[in-house]
DNA sequence: CGGCTTTGACCTGCGC
DNA sequence: GCGCAGGTCAAAGCCG
């Protein structure tokens, strides 16, 4: 490590702060309040934690985000880039099914139901076309751009409709990828920042193998399928490798039983032990030696650095 | 001087 | 077709 890089190592090592409160954005709920740091128990600092997955998701999947179906804040259409629910349509339909009086009412019923139909598909043909290789969390800091280990260019900033902040958008530098991402602040909570990834990086992390503290976040994913899961971490630089949460994502949506933690049926999202010999842009790979562990038996464990 | 940010212009898609 | 909003381009300026 050169000076310059140990420099900003100190730099991000120190000041770690939790906050273990995080105001939803407009246009999300959460069905439930559950104390995110006790159950997570990021307490011991100057000390590597090791944390069981299924205490992790035990809180992720207790406190799921909700997109709320009438809103039109800008930032719970933009981190929801697939249906809430894929059945939605046929929920709402029959949900709107009303017992005809007469046949004129009949007609008017089906037809407004074709209509409707034909509306919902042309959502979800577009809510299709749209649905790239993206994904979108937020984050609770006062830092827009958050370091995630890879070098971006900026390239564009729009202000954003409804909103005081504008929307930044970045764009890796390494050549021949074509990862994006874009920053924007909730207008309801300014310490709130939504960041969206869209393509997946063709080269490893330029950093690796170190693991860099920067200021503690609360993180929430967007799974793509409405879903949201939020939890706080101590924010480890390059942890927010994309392929890495494109996996858990693509787990998460995948599962059929939304109540069942799909991180417990299988877990894509965290490094198995013959992953870790491997560098393929993952955890494993962005995380320090000593951080990485043989997984205890069937049981993965997430290593997090603590102030 | 190279790399980055800034910012106005331009392009594109969509709704009316 | 027009207007609007989101996304991107590219020239200019800044900075180390």
């Amino acid at each position: 490590m050169d000076k310059k890089e140990e420099q900003k190592t100190d730099n991000l090592m120190g000041n770690t702060t939790f906050s273990n409160q995080m105001n939803i954005p407009a246009g999300f709920s959460t069905p439930c309040e559950a104390d995110e740091k006790e159950d997570l128990g990021f307490i011991d600092m100057l000390n590597l934690q090791e944390y069981t997955i299924p205490s992790i998701f035990d809180c992720l999947l207790t406190t799921p985000l909700i997109p709320s179906p009438a809103s039109t804040n800008p930032v719970s259409s933009e981190v929801v880039n697939s249906p809430a629910t894929p059945n939605s349509s046929s929920i709402s339909s029959s949900s709107t099914e009303a017992v005809p009086n007469d046949n004129q009412s009949t007609e008017t019923v089906e037809k407004e139901e074709q209509n409707q139909e034909k509306i919902n598909k042309q959502l979800k043909t577009k809510k299709k076309n749209q649905r790239k290789d993206r994904f979108a969390f937020i984050t609770k800091s006062e830092v827009d751009h958050l370091d995630d280990g890879y070098k971006w260019r900026k390239y564009g900033q729009k202000p954003v409709k409804n909103s005081p902040f504008p929307r930044s958008y970045y764009r890796c530098t390494s050549k021949a990828c074509v990862v994006k991402k874009r920053f924007e602040r909730s207008s309801d909570d300014p310490s709130i920042v939504v960041t969206t990834y869209e393509g997946t990086h063709t080269h490893p992390c330029p950093i690796m193998h170190r693991g860099i503290l920067q200021e503690t976040t609360t993180t929430t994913f967007f799974d793509g399928g409405g879903g949201a899961s939020s939890f706080i971490i101590p924010r480890v630089l390059h942890y927010q490798q994309q392929p890495y949460f494109h996996n858990y994502l693509t787990s998460f949506s995948n599962t059929n039983n939304s109540s069942i933690p799909p991180l417990l049926q299988e877990t894509p999202f965290w490094p198995s032990a013959s992953s870790l010999a491997r560098d393929h842009g993952l955890l494993q790979d962005m995380l320090p030696f000593p951080m990485l562990k043989e997984p205890k038996e069937e049981q993965n464990i997430c290593y997090f650095l603590t102030d």
